[in-house]
DNA sequence: AAAGAGAATGAATACGTATTCATATTTTAA
DNA sequence: TTAAAATATGAATACGTATTCATTCTCTTT
């Protein structure tokens, strides 16, 4: 019975477009006069198989051109290989960076990306059930954070997740980050060491841990070294929003001596906006000291200070972090801080 | 048999690990008081249930936080909902949104994106025969073209591609592309209007379509024009290959009037060299004009006049066809050119 | 040489959902 | 009111592979 329903489905098939035929390992298994089971083995590794008689599976399963489907392998080997990364801002170099070293890296490992990316405003925990509807082998969430609701949820149902560049407290998630607050007293440091006296702080996203971090280490820094005034503001990460603010402080008459920003992309549109506004040379007339050393903070015309976060070494991490949590060998909930690197240029 | 097998497996799970318990539709069944059947009924679209058998389930499913699995509807549909798109070069502002775009829009159609990177040098066959065993129900390559024997195992299995941004010539694969040939003749209209005359033309990867089209029409419509000396030099796309040729013409002594790059990063390094290695003002002493618009190009600080792609068109076209070509509604092969617009701004 | 260990293979079945087919129930038509 | 049509649901099975269990065959070991 059966079997003539699969012969009438096919033959239908064939007859409407001749060269869509789905080869599977049973097709390879009859052509090599084998079982399937035996198919399956040579695919796979650390079966027990002849010599003769793999090379004679895959001589047929080339003959066919087959290729197994990880999709059903997927369900009954019980995991996909493959790893969710959830994004907002893909297009910034910053995270577009981190995106191209996750996949490249997972690549190597033999896993997938499968990627998501998140809207303004739109609500990250309705993305997250369309991942885990994927059976993802583990999830990498790189902005926007996670509810604790949902992160219960993935726990439950054994799906580990990572926060990459932001953590979330009280949500037992293990998260990859740079250590911004050493970073802000890194920057206030040499500022002060470099005799500024008049600082502002533009930021990102006033609710982001990295906004509160790196705001947070440099006033508290300056604070401890006797500096009180600190002119902050606050809107989102972009180049627009630095170019605005910056004009804006000027305009208002309270141009500071430097100012950091909360990310390179915030700090060229900063510079550019005192220089294309108001004519001011950096470091000068103003100085500018921004966050990630993205590529562009070193090209000559920005020759942006900046701090850089060691991206290989975090993706890195956050991968074995990922795999081990994937293998059940660790189930900590682990904060990781890797210390950032001042690198000094031109702006400031 | 099966029923003992099965519950003692999930009482060593349980014992083990408290949590980890998968709920799938049987799970819901049960509760709901009614067949899988039913379960999975009340997920589709367009089935025959009553209004209160499917608040049941929903409400069952709801209370063990059922989820369904994709993968193992994938199995039985026949398609995962999923498109894989094949980049090299993802951190580069063009591709990286080039991909946001694809991700998002593909989302709202309620599909997903399977991201692969290719790293320069690797072969790009070893890596679409790992897309292809996830059977993506389309494939989308934006870097690197596809060979025709990969083409047309594709074709064979019946998974649609489209290239993106790059075509190939007899392989049968349908392409979006911009315009580029149309686009380096508008370039070379408009800067033999406005009355340059000595000309260098630095591209990216000679071997690219993009490369090869950009050139042919802007050294075509040069000599339509009767200007046959065209300085030209290729490298790669990136920042430091403009960088770096644009700094060896003009140390050569070959300082052109202006140069037309065959991308805005190519552009911006280019620019930048003149600027810090030899003091050049642009556009007075040395124009350039650029391709892409990036979101870079219409910053004051480059002000680069450039050829804009429309990518959301280009990218909202391809995912039709792509669609088109899922349903089977479509199966011509297609190359698909969008006109490149000029945006004049500071630098030529 | 016989028995037992070990290796190679096949048969059967699980993975979780969608769908076909059959059946029970309700609605419509006559 | 009854036959027929339509609707709602359940039972069974397919999707393609991995794995367990059983079986056959080969090789040691005494």
């Amino acid at each position: 019975m059966y079997k003539r329903c699969q012969m009438k489905k096919k033959h239908t098939k064939n007859r409407h477009h001749n060269s869509t035929k789905k080869i599977t390992s049973v097709d390879v298994a009859r052509l090599a006069g084998v079982s399937q089971s035996t198919v399956s083995r040579a695919f796979g590794t650390g079966n027990e198989l002849t010599e003769e008689t793999k090379k004679k599976v895959l001589k047929a399963a080339m003959e066919l051109k087959y290729r197994p489907n990880a999709i059903a392998r997927s369900l009954t080997s019980q995991n996909t290989n493959i790893v969710g990364i959830v994004m907002a801002n893909a297009k910034s170099p910053f995270y577009s960076k981190t995106l191209d070293e996750f996949t490249i890296k997972l690549q190597k490992l033999g896993k997938q990306t499968l990627l998501f990316s998140v809207e303004k405003g739109r609500d990250i925990d309705e993305i997250l059930s369309h991942v885990l509807e994927y059976r993802v082998d583990g999830l990498v969430i790189t902005s926007a954070t996670i509810s604790s609701e949902m992160a219960e949820e993935c726990a439950n149902i054994g799906t580990p997740v990572i926060l990459f560049n932001r953590y979330a407290t009280g949500t037992n998630v293990s998260a990859v980050c740079c250590d911004n607050v050493k970073g802000g007293r890194d920057v206030a440091d040499y500022l002060l060491d470099r005799g500024y006296t008049q600082l502002a702080y533009i930021g990102g996203n006033p609710k982001s841990s990295t906004n509160i971090d790196r705001l947070k280490g440099f006033q508290e820094r300056l604070q401890e070294r006797g500096f009180s005034d600190l002119l902050i503001r606050n809107d989102e990460y972009s180049y627009e929003s630095g170019y605005r603010i910056a004009k804006e402080l000027i305009l208002e008459g309270k141009k500071p001596e430097v100012i950091f920003c909360a990310s390179d992309i915030v700090a060229l549109g900063a510079m550019d906006a005192a220089k294309h506004e108001f004519n001011l040379k950096t470091p000068e007339e103003i100085a500018i000291v921004g966050f990630d050393d993205i590529e562009m903070a070193s090209w000559p015309t920005y020759s942006l200070t900046t701090i850089q976060q060691p991206i290989e070494e975090m993706t890195e991490f956050a991968i074995d972090l990922l795999e081990s949590k994937i293998k059940k060998m660790n189930t900590k909930c682990e904060l990781k801080l890797f210390p950032g690197k001042l690198i000094k240029r031109g702006s400031a």
